[in-house]
Formats: C-alpha cells, sequence, structure tokens
DNA sequence: GCACTTTATGTTTTT
DNA sequence: CATAAAGTGC
C-alpha cells in the first residue's frame, strides 16, 4: 500500500460505518476501491464471496476486475462479484425469479423492442410520440413509480393516457416473459422490499459493497443499495458530484447530496490531489466548473508542473475542423516523437466522428472509435440474438417477428397482422399459435407451409439447443437457414463480407464466454442483451482514441482533442435549461480533464445542419475556462457576445418553453 | 400478397 | 451511412 496519500489510505482502512469519498477527477478513485477490496480480503479476512463492487459500465468492471487480479496476484477471489448495476440485477432475478411470476428464461428487450412495443399499444407511428411516451415510461421505472400510481398522479388527460400505456406495456412485456434494462433494477428493488427472506439471503451474501461512480446512481438504484446494505449499512460509495453526466438517464444527484441525511453516521473523505493534469488543464477545470452550483467545496491540486498551454482553434466549418485536428495531432506526435495511442479526440455526439475517420483515414492514421454503434447492434447481430431468444423463450413475439421475416420465408407483413390478431385473441404468442389447430382458418391457406415449416425448424433446434452449448448449436442454424448465402445476396460482396466475419466473430465469442462459466442458453442470451461493446482487449493497438464525452468517463490520454465547442453542440441545442446547462457543463469538465500534459480545444464558425451552413458561435464553456492560460490560432479571439446572436439564442430558448408549456 | 429496389432523411449522451 | 418509408415487379 505504498505511495498512497493519507486521504486514499484513510478511505481503504475507514470500516466503521457508511463512508462517502468524494473523488475529483484523476484523484485515484478506481485504486482506492480496488486496494480496498484487496485490504478487505488479506488484512479483514473477508470471504471474497460476501464483497461486491458495483460500477455502471462493463469496461469499468472488467478493468477493475483486471486491476484487484493483478493486486491480489494468485490470491483467489472466487466469488467476488465486480458487476454493473444491471449485471447484479439480473442475478438477483434469475435467482429469485418464481417469487415475482416469471420463468427463469425470461428476455431482456433492448431499447428498439421496447419501442416497437410502446408504438403497437399507443397505436402511433409517430416516431416523437412514441419515444417521448418511451422517456415517461423509462422515468416512471427509474423512480419505482407503478402504473397504479402514475395514474393516481395524473394531471390531465394526456398524462392519464400515457399512465394506460404504461400499465399495458408491464402487462405486455410480463406476457412476453420479458423485462426491459430498467426492470433488471426496479424488479429487484420490489424483491427485496417485499420478501424478508430474499432480503435477508441478500443481505448476508453480500457484506460489504463498494460503488464506483455513485454520481450516477438514479432512485431505483439507489434503494437496491439501500435494500442490500440493510441496517448494517458497511458500503463506500465512491464519487464526484461534478462530473455527474447521466441526468437524462433518471441518475439524480440528490442520491449524493442525501446520503448524509439517510445516514446519519456517513463519514466524508474528499481526495483532492489530481496525479493526472498539469496546472494549467486543472486550473482551467477549476474555472469552468465554478460556474456550477456546488454540492460539496473541493478544490484539484497537482504536482505535475504548469504543462503546455491550452491551445483554441477556430475553423470555418465541421470538415475543416476535422482536417485541422487532424494536421495538428499530426504535427504535435512528430514534435513529441509521440505515439497515437497518446491521443484521444473527443466530441458530444456521435455523428462527429464521421467527419474524423475520414481524414483519419486519408492520413493513414490508426484510429479506434469508443461508443457509437455497439457491436450487439448491428443487423447481422440482431438477427442472430433474436434466434437464440426465441430458442430460450418462445413467447418472446419482438424475437419471433424478426426470426420468421430474416431471411425471408415467405410470410410477409400481411400474413404477420394476420397471425398477430389470431394470437391476441387467443391471449397466446405468435408461436404458440402456429402449433394450434384453428390456425388454418385464420391465415392464407398458401402462408400454412412456411409457418408451420419454422414452427417445427425452431422446435427442433429448441430441443437441441436444451442440451448443447449455444456457440456449438448455432453454427448449425446458421447454416440451416443459409445465413451467409442470405447476407451475400443482401449487400455488396465486400460488406457482406465483414458482415459473415461479424457473424463468425459473435459466434467466437459465445464460445468463449461458455467456456468460461458453463453458460446456459439462457444465461447466454441474456449476457448478450447486457454487454455493449465486444471487450476485445486492444489497449495494446497503438491508435488514435476517438470518443464521445460521455464514454470517455473513467479514461485519460496524454493529449486530448476537444472538438465542436459550439452552443448548439456542448451545450447540447436541446440542454438551455438551468438545471441541464450545469450537466453539459460537467460534461465538458469530464472532457477537460481527461487530459494529461496537453489539451487543444477547437469550434467553427458554421455548422453544416441538412444541406445549409449555419453560423454558429462559440461555446460558453471556452469563455468560462479563463483566458488566461488559452491560446487561440485560426481566427483570433472568439467575437464578443453579439446581440443578434443573443436574440437568436433567446429565441430558441422560448421556442423551447412554448413548447414545453402546450 | 410478397420481395426487392429506390429515395429521402436524419443523428445527444447508454445500461 | 444506415435505416425507414414509399414504389415496382412478380
Amino acid at each position: 500500500m505504498s505511495s498512497l496519500n493519507p486521504a486514499q489510505r484513510a478511505a481503504i482502512r475507514y470500516l466503521d460505518g457508511p463512508l462517502l469519498v468524494l473523488a475529483g477527477a484523476g484523484s485515484g478513485k478506481t485504486r482506492v476501491i480496488t486496494e480496498k477490496i484487496a485490504y478487505l480480503i488479506d488484512t479483514c479476512g473477508f470471504n471474497p464471496g460476501n464483497l461486491a463492487a458495483i460500477t455502471f459500465t462493463n469496461k469499468a468492471a472488467k478493468e477493475m476486475q483486471a486491476r484487484v487480479d493483478k493486486l491480489l496476484a494468485g490470491r483467489s477471489t472466487k466469488g467476488l462479484t465486480i458487476s454493473t448495476f444491471h449485471s447484479l440485477g439480473v442475478r438477483i432475478l434469475r435467482e429469485e425469479v418464481k417469487a415475482i411470476g416469471y420463468k427463469p428464461n425470461f428476455s431482456i428487450f433492448d431499447a428498439t423492442d421496447c419501442f416497437a412495443v410502446l408504438a403497437e399499444i399507443a397505436g402511433s407511428t409517430d416516431k416523437a410520440t412514441v419515444r417521448r411516451l418511451q422517456t415517461l415510461v423509462s422515468n416512471w421505472k427509474n423512480a419505482l413509480v407503478t402504473p397504479e400510481l402514475a395514474r393516481k398522479n395524473a394531471q390531465n388527460e394526456t398524462e392519464l393516457r400515457a399512465a394506460d400505456a404504461f400499465a399495458a406495456y408491464c402487462t405486455t412485456l410480463r406476457a412476453y416473459q420479458a423485462v426491459d434494462f430498467d426492470d433488471l433494477i426496479a424488479l429487484p428493488v420490489t424483491l427485496l422490499r417485499d420478501h424478508a427472506a430474499v432480503r435477508e439471503k441478500w443481505q448476508n451474501r453480500l457484506r460489504y459493497l463498494l460503488i464506483d461512480e455513485y454520481q450516477d446512481t438514479n432512485a431505483a438504484q439507489y434503494q437496491m443499495l439501500r435494500l442490500l446494505t440493510g441496517a448494517r449499512a458497511a458500503f463506500t460509495a465512491v464519487g464526484d458530484d461534478d462530473q455527474a453526466i447521466y441526468g437524462w438517464r433518471g441518475a439524480d444527484i440528490a442520491n449524493l447530496r442525501e446520503l448524509p441525511r439517510d445516514y446519519p453516521n456517513l463519514k466524508l473523505i474528499k481526495l483532492e490531489q489530481n496525479y493526472r493534469s498539469s496546472v494549467r488543464i486543472l486550473q482551467a477545470a477549476n474555472a469552468l466548473i465554478a460556474h456550477n452550483e456546488k454540492l460539496f467545496d473541493k478544490q484539484l491540486w497537482s504536482e505535475l508542473g504548469p504543462g503546455e498551454p491550452i491551445t483554441v482553434s477556430v475553423c470555418a466549418n465541421g470538415e475543416k475542423e476535422a482536417e485541422s485536428v487532424v494536421m495538428k495531432l499530426q504535427a504535435h506526435r512528430f514534435q513529441q516523437r509521440g505515439a497515437f495511442g497518446d491521443y484521444a479526440i473527443l466530441y458530444r455526439g456521435n455523428f462527429q466522428a464521421r467527419a474524423l475517420e475520414q481524414f483519419l483515414r486519408e492520413q493513414r492514421i490508426p484510429y479506434l472509435v469508443s461508443g457509437g454503434q455497439s457491436f450487439f447492434d448491428k443487423t447481422e447481430i440482431k438477427d442472430l440474438s433474436c434466434y437464440l431468444r426465441l430458442l430460450n423463450n418462445t413467447d418472446d413475439d419482438p424475437a419471433f417477428l424478426r426470426a420468421v421475416s430474416v431471411p425471408r420465408r415467405g410470410v410477409g407483413a400481411a400474413t404477420l397482422q394476420a397471425l398477430g390478431n389470431y394470437a391476441g385473441q387467443r391471449q397466446r404468442s405468435f408461436f404458440a399459435v402456429l402449433g394450434e389447430h384453428g390456425l388454418a382458418q385464420h391465415v392464407q391457406e398458401r402462408q400454412l407451409a412456411p409457418l408451420l415449416e419454422f414452427h417445427d425448424f425452431i422446435e427442433r433446434f429448441r430441443q437441441r439447443a436444451a442440451r448443447e452449448a449455444p456457440a456449438l448449436v448455432l453454427p448449425e442454424l446458421l447454416a440451416a437457414i443459409g445465413y451467409e448465402a442470405w447476407l451475400l445476396s443482401q449487400d455488396e460482396p465486400r460488406t457482406a463480407r465483414t458482415r459473415w466475419a461479424n457473424v463468425v466473430e459473435f459466434v467466437d465469442w459465445l464460445a468463449a464466454k461458455g467456456a468460461e462459466e458453463g453458460k446456459t442458453l439462457s444465461e447466454a442470451t441474456q449476457a448478450i442483451a447486457l454487454v455493449n461493446m465486444l471487450d476485445r482487449t486492444t489497449p495494446e493497438v497503438d491508435a488514435v482514441r476517438l470518443s464521445t464525452l460521455h464514454a470517455a468517463k473513467g479514461l485519460e490520454f496524454k493529449h486530448v482533442f476537444l472538438i465542436g465547442l459550439e452552443e448548439g453542440i456542448l451545450p447540447h441545442r436541446e440542454a438551455q435549461i438551468d438545471n441541464r446547462i450545469e450537466e453539459e457543463r460537467r460534461l465538458m469538465y469530464v472532457g477537460v480533464t481527461r487530459a494529461q500534459r496537453s489539451l487543444h480545444l477547437s469550434y467553427c464558425e458554421k455548422r453544416r445542419q441538412g444541406r445549409e451552413l449555419i453560423p454558429c458561435r462559440s461555446s460558453r464553456f471556452i469563455d468560462e475556462l479563463g483566458r488566461a492560460d488559452l491560446r487561440f490560432s485560426g481566427g483570433g479571439e472568439p467575437s464578443p457576445p453579439d446581440r443578434s446572436l443573443n436574440a437568436e439564442r433567446f429565441a430558441g430558448l422560448k421556442a423551447i418553453l412554448n413548447k414545453q408549456a402546450g
């Protein structure tokens, strides 16, 4: 435990009660968690099986596991839980399903599946409407609001209709034997709350909890934590209110603010020494975040010297910005004789990566995009997951609909419509009514053959999948449906080849997973829903990292480029109201504090919106960094606030407020 | 009624 | 660029 500072050491050794560690960016918070796990096992004699560390992303969980393994080299960590909130939720659900009337082979719906269910219920094809409803439902679940309560709280006709849709949505999911992401927290909470025996069992099993990124917990996750820790309240929560960037997902900083109230004997330890960034970067970050209403006072400091000045480039438009950033990065790298892997380019939205990728390819600079479209969201992978989901749970209608249509087998929209009506009338799933004798009366005669053939086909593989490992069955299923040929017939040869390569990679991933933990079909299927990026360990590759600001949290880079610093991008156009501006500011803060040695900012004077180039204004956050250490280039300093532009901004704000009132 | 082709269109952030 | 809606041939 050498080279820990006194605050870190205190945080690791404190065991007398609940502990909140306020860990500033780069203050070694992951280190505190991993060292504390080692301390609890080595020095305090905890059984690893009685410890759980909870993170928000798989990436964080994986990294933590690796660091713990290294720290405890040789000693057993068997039974140690290091997982995301959602994975822990699945584990609890799987063990306790019978208490809430689900089968253990339940499906996990992703956002697309849930969207389709809600669209059907609302009878709406308008995307914006359904999306609003989806957010509403998600917010209710995250706040542990039941359909009944939502109905009671409804203020007007619209809210009442939404609450009814919510109720119907829950019923439908239950009929499908399916849960959504929010259920993975909400259901375990109700379970632990309402069943004392279950609660005691889990409290007994998880005797000490460590929670990472505590500021990102939502109400449901906080309740889960309370129920798991119980009266003993043996936990360490580590967080940073300045890095709370998931408010839009229901995360609530109130959980941080109210922790001292809920636990009067809560011990508070602050980590303020930053081991990551040079002084100039840290000063800029401190100046920026000072514009937020602060929850806890915190001043980061560093012993790492002044470092390079922060540069700001003004570019004509998005393409020019991408080009300039790539050129600047090249020049900087030559001058420093550095590696590509020392550089990251960070941005607000995924779409900003495209222009960058183009120039990086042109310059033959290796790069990796993190965030962005997940491997498991690719069409070919979703196709196969749906087959697995259907084999695992034949009540999973969304999976049925996809599997029955890919590849095409002579069953089209009209037939599925008729089948859906029949299934609805019989109160059974699509797959179930395929086996009924009455089927012939409800679909066209010539449709009968392909439908029955599909039913047989699934049934045959289902029996095999019950006995054999999914990774063995899947390749045969692929051959049986002629998937490779289908891909070739659908796409250009080279896209078809990449897609098939993805399929092969997916099968390999499944095999590796299965070998690792002896996964059953239902475990594998559920794991697929939760694991987002294919966990290829690629830190070895020397490549520039492209990442959204959200996905960059928890990472650090020697040199950071932060692009698109314009009003409307960062802060985002739809985040003009006060508390959301604060979250955008924290997002900027996260970006700034990723940098160790140098930080390069850029923004455009004009940006393409649709087919037109719209003039834009530099982000207010640039001004808030303090001018002292900024070096401008490309177009001089940003123009002083211009009245016409302010008027424009005001008009935008008014439009938003009107929309909300109406 | 089904399958495949063309055309428009649009993108906050993620478990 | 990748998906979704509308249009065309069978």
